[in-house]
DNA sequence: TCAGGATGGCTACAAATGTAGTCAATGTCA
DNA sequence: TGACATTGACTACATTTGTAGCCATCCTGA
């Protein structure tokens, strides 16, 4: 039984990465629950998130269990994988390799607290030291 | 002329995508030139890069001018800009709202060389002062 | 036991996207 | 001047995605 790798995966639409979030998120989910969470944004029929899953679930990214008469969907890959996947597309298609300008964007747009800028000094500082 | 804002553009899929970040690159493209640097990484004919391009600039992330026979495109908005979206919205989405997730993925899906820590540190030391 | 609700299966259909062909006008080089 | 290349215009078509309806089944409470 190979790993699944997250290269292999084909890659998700916008809705459905949505939903692979809610999926991290909760660990399992089932139609049912899916639909209320993204129904908090938006109104979808329930047919339409079990579609999103299935498809999902095709392409891979998604696995089921059966509980009782319902599915439970859960991810195949971890979250953290998928999104260090992300950010390095991000560092290497639109930062052209650079993570400064990484953290430049998200200085620009978004700030951050002095808290936050203490962990990340901290976390730094640990890479350093581990490498 | 109201200025464009990144928020009024329809997402982009990863074909156009990645087709803006050359035209981000360059500044100004033409399909032939769009061609020939795609065709670096996969074959596509001419005319598939232009509808590409054609409609990009339907939905407003492309303008052109006329340079003799041609259309040379260019974005109607900077890269910064469209960066800082991307990234807040893997920060609130795939990060709980939680930059350091954002910085842990990329220490342990990439790594920082010794360089690209100091200068990152030196970028929060600013935003400090400026702040 | 029967009406409802929940559930998966199957089907549908419009829009977006990936990919590209054909055509007519125009420019260029021998 | 005539063959050839380049370019935009228009058209085509399969696949994917967003969105959802209908159906048979099964469970549950009155």
């Amino acid at each position: 039984m190979p790993k699944i790798k997250l290269q292999d995966l084909p890659p998700l639409s916008r809705a459905q990465r949505e939903l692979m979030e809610l999926v991290w998120d909760r660990g399992e989910l089932g139609v049912q629950d899916a639909t209320a969470l993204l129904n908090e944004s938006r109104p979808l029929a329930r047919n339409t998130v079990r579609t999103l899953m299935e498809r999902m679930r095709e392409k891979g990214w998604l696995k089921h269990r059966i509980e009782g008469r319902s599915y439970l969907y859960s991810a195949t890959v971890p979250r953290e994988e998928s999104l260090g996947q992300r950010v390095m597309d991000i560092v290497d298609k639109a930062c052209g390799g650079n993570p400064d300008k990484l953290m430049m964007a998200l200085l620009d747009y978004r700030g951050l607290s002095e808290d936050e800028a203490q962990r990340i000094r901290k976390m730094l500082d640990n890479a350093k030291k581990t490498s």
